[in-house]
DNA sequence: CCCGCTCGTGAGAGCGCTCTCACAACTGGA
DNA sequence: TCCAGTTGTGAGAGCGCTCTCACGAGCGGG
């Protein structure tokens, strides 16, 4: 480490409630009543105590403050993905986005993180128990891991986007009804005559994935077809792994006629092998997919899908983990908004 | 304001450092020492500390911390934006995407803050000032504003993405070659033969609209053709307003049969524009844009447009940020990066 | 054997704020 | 007139850490 100069490049040091106090003429107490609002403080002092900060451009030091209320005024946005995924799904950056904008109205700061390993892990860790800090939003969960365990024991308030694969009954989420949505799009394969309906499905580490597949599943058997393996393919949530999946599925399937796809991104894969096999999307195989991101609509054919009320999902989860840093009582652990089938000319 | 907890939910008070420093038996200085990677410290105390520390799974507080050295180990990334352009802009994002991995790699946190409004201008300022970012990293500044100055003035050391229109001396930036890249396409709009070259140009209380207009002057002038302002329309960097422009350029000069836009986005709209009024993109009229968004080769047809290094740019910015936190000397407080054409079937 | 080192350590002074507590200065009802 | 209640204020004790400084132990060279 260099002698870095302490506070930035400033000429002077910063001032302190000490001096706004006694050019004000009154305590360090009263002017803190002051400036955070207090409401008993003399007209006198109030007046007196603004314009002396006002003319020293005094500025309250936030480390200090957050030293003795244990508040930082501050949540984290956490997504387990690389920057490359989280950058190119429009799901993340709908739920950051309305993220941003509710911490915002609230008058509080939003860090961003992109966590792709386990050290990674470690230092957020230190970071956010460290009390930088009231909270964390975390996206994109995988498999059983413990992060939201570990911030809760270390009193951090967490809010998860989707429901973990374990410990859903202690932690915090907010999800959209993927098992719901999912029969919905399966359903409408079923009944608009389709006879060999099958799926690409998420990647079975997360909910999302798995919530999806069994929705299909129990639309399947609802329709009295018995579930077949055979129609079901694993991908992921990235238009590589949907055109991948979709490719072994026809070709050991060359009389599928349908395709849930389990997310949007998936389903542009998806539609992209069908194409290189030279099959007609909509009309020969109908396709159908899950999320309705902005450019769902702007496929060709337009991609039929399930709506996730995307802004809705993210400030949900800020509400929540804002009343719960609050300490507002009677929350629900577990929020689950519903979806809705988008039909496009794909389906 | 409720009786919020302190600190979570914390079950027991956050150990301390005097707690570990007890347990381990020496004193908060040396458990300091150890934790912090200080050299000096024996390897027994080394030893003893780390034991105890994990022992009571101790996380420093990082506000207490702060408040002593002055650091916070988290810049900020600001845009001067609506949250709408902001998620609806790859340039934006790409900068966000950049600067968030260089400032991971550096150990480093990054607030990520959307600004609308000069409320929301005067709170950034006060959380800034406050010493919860050592930096700030400040994109798409408008017209003259004077926040940067602000910033400095308040000891944050603050590095501009663009040239700003004031302040251009004292301040710091990280710029593209705007005028080069202009110059560039409008040069080889030029040069294939194209007679009324018109330019849709970027908003005008920006630097990069300014300089790009600039660019195009100066080629122009330079094939001794005399700068006409019937062929210059403003809009401004999004597709609608691309759009707009060349919609009134068209009604005035239905002989153009070239268009330098200001951005890929503005060109997106100059492109539907053509279209609607029956014109042949890339024969007809030639196109050309700016940025080499990711969606630029996707659109039909695919725009040839002048690459700006948008993950250099957003790293260069952070290096340089990063850079004059640590106190660095002999720092070039502006750094211009080069672009080039990319050809494609639009020109 | 003593001097001047280096090296690890601990005591203690803050960093700038909030918040509790005690107190003085007023109220108004008995 | 007195006493309870209200209201604004200031003194002072931390919050948990870092960092300076002084000190004692250990060392080799004169």
């Amino acid at each position: 480490m260099t002698a870095a100069p302490r506070k930035g490049n400033r000429a002077r040091p910063a001032p302190t409630l000490e001096e706004v106090a006694a050019r004000a003429g009154v305590s360090r107490a009263t002017a803190s009543r002051v400036l955070r609002g207090d409401a008993k403080a003399s007209d006198r002092a109030r007046e007196a105590v603004l314009a002396a900060a006002r003319e020293i451009s005094y500025v309250p030091n936030l480390a200090a403050r957050s030293l003795v209320t244990g508040r930082s005024e501050t949540v984290a946005f956490l997504v387990e993905e690389s920057e490359e995924r989280m950058f190119a799904d429009p799901f993340f950056l709908g739920m950051l986005r309305s993220a941003q904008e509710a911490v915002a109205v609230a008058g509080l700061q939003l860090v961003f993180t992109v966590m792709n390993g386990p050290e990674d892990q470690e230092r957020f860790l230190a970071y956010a128990a460290g009390g930088h800090v009231d909270g964390v939003l975390l996206l994109s969960l995988h498999g059983r891991d413990q992060l939201p365990q570990r911030l809760e024991s270390l009193g951090v308030p967490t809010v998860l986007s989707g429901r973990p694969l374990s410990g859903g009954r202690r932690l915090w989420y907010v999800d959209a009804d993927n098992v719901g949505g999912a029969e919905l799009a399966t359903r409408h394969l079923l009944e608009s005559g389709r006879e060999n309906v099958a799926t690409v499905a998420g990647p079975l580490d997360m909910c999302a994935g798995l919530d999806r597949l069994a929705g299909y599943r129990s639309a399947v058997e609802a329709a009295g077809l018995g579930y077949d393996e055979s129609l079901v393919e694993v991908g992921d949530f990235t238009p590589a792994g949907g055109h991948d999946a979709a490719v072994r599925l026809l070709d050991r399937r060359p009389d599928v006629d349908a395709i849930f796809a389990a997310s949007d991104l998936a389903a542009i894969g998806v539609v992209r092998a069908l194409r290189e096999r030279g099959r007609t999307v909509g009309d020969d195989v109908a396709v159908i997919g899950f999320d309705d991101i902005p450019a769902a609509a702007d496929q060709q054919p337009p991609l039929s899908t399930v709506k996730q009320p995307i802004g809705a999902l993210g400030t949900a989860m800020t509400r929540l983990l804002l009343d719960r840093i609050e300490g507002r009582s009677g929350l629900a652990r577990r929020t689950v908004l519903p979806v809705e089938l988008v039909l496009r000319a794909s389906a």
